[in-house]
DNA sequence: AACAGGTCCTGCGGGC
DNA sequence: TGCCCGCAGGACCTGT
């Protein structure tokens, strides 16, 4: 379900709800997620304290100023179908709700992930002692993304340039949708072989990456099917999608057929015209 | 019944 | 031979 605008999106709408509350109850109903929930997860957490929330790539940071059993963070992955939102005292869980916590003024941060391919995770030290963190590409809203590095990293290599996109190592973030989105703004097209495409023409994309996830963001991510806010509203990019989820119907530039075709097991949707 | 927003692992083939 | 890389395919799970 989320890639970075939903992720970051989920931050913004939690963060004033639970930075700077103490945890008063911790529940888990279903510990079985892609990373099992820890077995001292409601001890470390039960007494403790929210600090400042930070999201990296698509996973989010929840620091914990621990008593006792020592400061660490919580690192959770919404993966496919997960999704983190404020509840309030006696609303009753639904179906899929695997984990609560039970803050000091009552409201609840709440997990929801029928597909249970997202995760919490307790991380004792720096971010960069997480195998899963330390080997990630850079933000790319940062300065440290940019179309010399799409251009260096992709000499060579001849897998398709919509996956190389979705590579973690290369920029972090981008899934299904916005690599997609961010070929057709460029007026790339996603089988073209990475290693074949000029500086000139990553120049396009890097700033169609940019430009795509900072509109996606400003209007809350894209809800497909079940994405929320965590606050509870939906996010309103759907409507700005130019290719995702349209093949067979016309293109909004062109008015030609967008097409589909497979490309590292994912749907991939393109202007055959528009996109070279 | 196929397909869905994401990672993680295995295995193969090729180059050194 | 052995090791590393790039890449493809499958696995994980439930809902529609």
């Amino acid at each position: 379900m989320p890639e970075l605008p939903e992720v970051e999106t989920t931050r913004r709408g939690i963060a004033p709800h639970v930075e700077g509350r103490e945890i008063v109850e911790a529940i888990v109903r279903q510990p079985l997620l892609r990373v099992p929930v820890p077995d001292d997860f409601i001890e470390r957490l039960v007494g403790s304290r929210i600090g400042t929330l930070a999201r990296r790539a698509k996973y989010l940071l929840l620091p914990i100023e621990g008593r006792g059993k020592g400061a660490g963070s919580l690192v959770w992955h919404l993966g496919m179908s997960g999704s983190l939102r404020i509840a309030r005292l006696g609303d009753l869980p639904k179906k899929h709700d695997h984990v609560d916590l039970v803050l000091d003024d009552g409201a609840i941060l709440r997990y929801h992930d029928p597909r249970r391919f997202g995760f919490v995770d307790w991380l004792a030290g720096s971010l960069e002692s997480d195998p899963r963190l330390a080997n990630l590409g850079p933000e790319p809203l940062s300065e440290a993304f940019d179309a010399e590095r799409l251009y260096r990293l992709s000499r060579g290599r001849r897998m398709a340039v919509k996956p190389f996109l979705m590579d973690n190592t290369v920029v972090v973030g981008v899934g299904n949708i916005y690599a997609s989105e961010a070929l057709f703004l460029a007026g790339i097209d996603p089988r073209r072989a990475a290693g074949r495409i000029s500086l000139e023409r990553y120049e396009r994309l890097a700033a169609a990456v940019r430009e795509v996830l900072a509109a996606a963001i400003t209007q809350g991510g894209t809800t497909l099917r079940d994405f929320v806010s965590g606050t509870g509203e939906p996010g309103y990019f759907k409507q700005r999608l130019n290719v995702y989820g349209r093949h067979g119907q016309g293109c909004r530039r062109c008015n030609g057929e967008l097409r589909l075709v497979t490309l590292g097991q994912r749907a991939s949707v393109f202007c055959p015209s528009c996109q070279k």
